[in-house]
Formats: structure tokens, sequence, C-alpha cells
DNA sequence: TCTCCTCGAGATCT
DNA sequence: CTCGAGGAGA
């Protein structure tokens, strides 16, 4: 089976949260945001071993037409200075034997990485395999009392110098700074990446966390003293719904079980052929003989009205 | 209790 | 793209 995803990009690399003392750095100048309709006219990357810039990287290339008046003024690339330049399929092969099979370093990475596989798949007719780590990801996680995390914000919130930008090579060793400054951030405040991206324990809505404060009930309602069960999704919010059912003696359960006498489906799942596992069970059970009501999510709204309506 | 989905929201790159 | 919320199923 193929999934589809990635734009059909199936050998990109990983996306990496190490860090690393060897790597490239990479930026590319382009004449717009989408790869599929426009090129690229400026590749740069810096190599870094053991901490140490040892190469450089800078080539401008000549695309197929002019570059417009907004890329001209963003970059300071004109046509005249593209004029005489290589084009890609000369400039490509150049840039993979520069990155060999070094891990990628760039900001918002997916944007540079996505240029060079796809212009890869039609200049060379192999992918861009190379791991890649985003400091635009880096950043998000790490410094969340941003505003944002343009290159720009991050620069100087880290106090690098950021100024003039928008060159390829120059956006690298921006790059790069703020690359070593999150290195150096983590050091000084003992942060792992690894436990900074685990996946953390999501605070999980619990039918038995939902309590309620009130002391007398109506013991007339449908839902007193009995065990409700939610499933699908629901219009109103879940929460409000448990809680509803708690103010009016009711308990709820996470799951079906031979205690439960009322399932509640959302809209879409009591009108679909397809029933879900929690309504098999409790179909089931009523077979059995157990006193279970399947309800619809229009009938349950029905049945708590006024309770919403205070 | 744990892992895997799906869905929607929010952002960044030129 | 990445993440979080919320569900399903084991």
């Amino acid at each position: 089976m193929i999934t589809i995803y990635n734009c059909g990009r199936q050998f990109k690399g990983k996306s990496l949260i190490n860090t690393l003392n060897d790597y490239v750095v990479l930026d590319i100048e382009t004449t717009g945001l989408d790869p599929f309709f426009d090129e690229i006219i400026e590749i740069g990357a810096i190599k870094v071993i053991n901490g140490e810039c040892v190469a450089n990287f800078s080539k401008l290339v000549k695309p197929s037409k002019p570059v417009s008046d907004f890329i001209v003024q963003l970059t300071g690339i004109t046509n005249d200075m593209l004029r005489d330049s290589p084009s890609i399929d000369k400039v490509l092969p150049e840039f993979m034997e520069f990155v060999s099979d070094m891990t990628i370093i760039g900001h918002n990475v997916h944007f540079d990485i996505n240029f060079i596989y796809d212009n890869s798949m039609q200049v060379l007719n192999k992918p861009f395999f190379n791991d890649f780590i985003d400091t635009l990801r880096l950043s998000r996680r790490l410094f969340t009392s941003l505003d944002n995390h343009k290159l720009d914000t991050v620069c100087a919130f880290l106090n690098i110098d950021a100024v003039g930008h928008h060159r390829a090579l120059q956006d690298c060793q921006i790059t790069q700074n703020v690359y070593e400054g999150i290195k150096k951030y983590l050091i000084n405040n003992k942060i792992e990446l690894q436990e900074l991206f685990a996946p953390k324990k999501s605070e999980k809505l619990k039918a038995r966390n939902i309590t309620t404060d009130n002391i007398e009930f109506d013991e007339n309602h449908l839902f007193y003293k009995k065990n409700c069960v939610f499933t699908g999704a629901l219009q109103i919010v879940r929460k409000q719904a448990m809680q509803i059912v708690a103010d009016l003696g009711g308990f709820c359960q996470d799951n079906v079980t031979k205690d439960t006498n009322f399932l509640i489906l959302g809209n879409y799942d009591y009108s679909s052929n397809e029933k879900s596992s929690k309504h098999k069970k409790a179909e089931k059970y009523i077979v059995q003989g157990q006193d279970i009501r399947i309800l619809s999510e229009n009938v349950f709204m029905d049945l708590i009205a006024d309770k919403l309506k205070k």
C-alpha cells in the first residue's frame, strides 16, 4: 500500500531533533513559494565539521523566466546578475556533491528541502534523501513565549545579528548562528531535546473525573442514578455533556459495561450504517436482556434542554 | 493503560 | 508541515 503524503516525496529524509556538530546549513532563494511553479535562483550552504565551518557553497542559478520585481526587491538578486549564471542542471550536481549525505539544517527547512527534492527528481532523476533539522521546529518548542518564530524574531531573541538578510549564503550564516545559539541555550538551561519532544501524557477526559456539586436531584429524571456513555463526534462539548449528566445525578463511564444504562451517539454515528465498537457492545448487552437505551445526540439534547437554558 | 488514527488550527519559507 | 484534542480498539 502506498501512502499519499509529502506531495509524493516518499523518500524525503526524516525531521531530526538532535544537537549535531557535523552538518550542512542550507538556504535557497527562489522566484516564489511554490516548488511546482517557482524556480531556484540561488543556493547557499555552509559545511560544518566538529563545530567548525570548513566550506561554503554559494551559486546563483539562472531561471527559465525573469524574476519578478517583488523577488528582486526582496533578495537584491537582479535579472542582470542571473543572465550569465549556470542553470539548475549545472548547479545541482555540484551542490549534491557538496552536501553528500550530511544532515541539513535550515529555518523552515522543508521549504528548501522540497525545492531541492523536486529539482533533483527532475534534473538527476533521483530523490533527495538527506535527513534534516528544522530550527523553526526547535524554536517553537523551545521559545514558547515568542509571538512568532520567524527567523528575524528568533535572532532578536538570541541576540543574533540578522540585518539585511535574504541572500542565500548570508541566511545560512544567520541560521547557523541560530542553531548554535539553540545548542548553547539547551546546555545553559539543562534541556534535553529528546525529553522536550517526548510525547507528553495528555490530560485525557476521564469520566470518573466528572463530579457534581449538586446535593439534591430530580429523582424522576431519566438520567438520575443512571450510567451514561458517549461515543462518536458530538456537536456540543463532550465534557459539558458529561457534566450535565453528573449534575442531574447520573454517572458517566468511559466504556460500555454491564452496568451501562444509556449510550448516547453523536448524530453522525446514529445515522451511520457503520456501528462503532461501543455501539455493538451495547447491542450485545441488550440482546442479553440488559436495560440499555441507545439515544441520538438530538434526543439527548431534548432531554437536557432545560439544563442548557440557564 | 497503551498505541494508532483523524481532524482542524496555525505558521513559515520566497 | 507540526501539534493537540479526541476517539477507537486492543
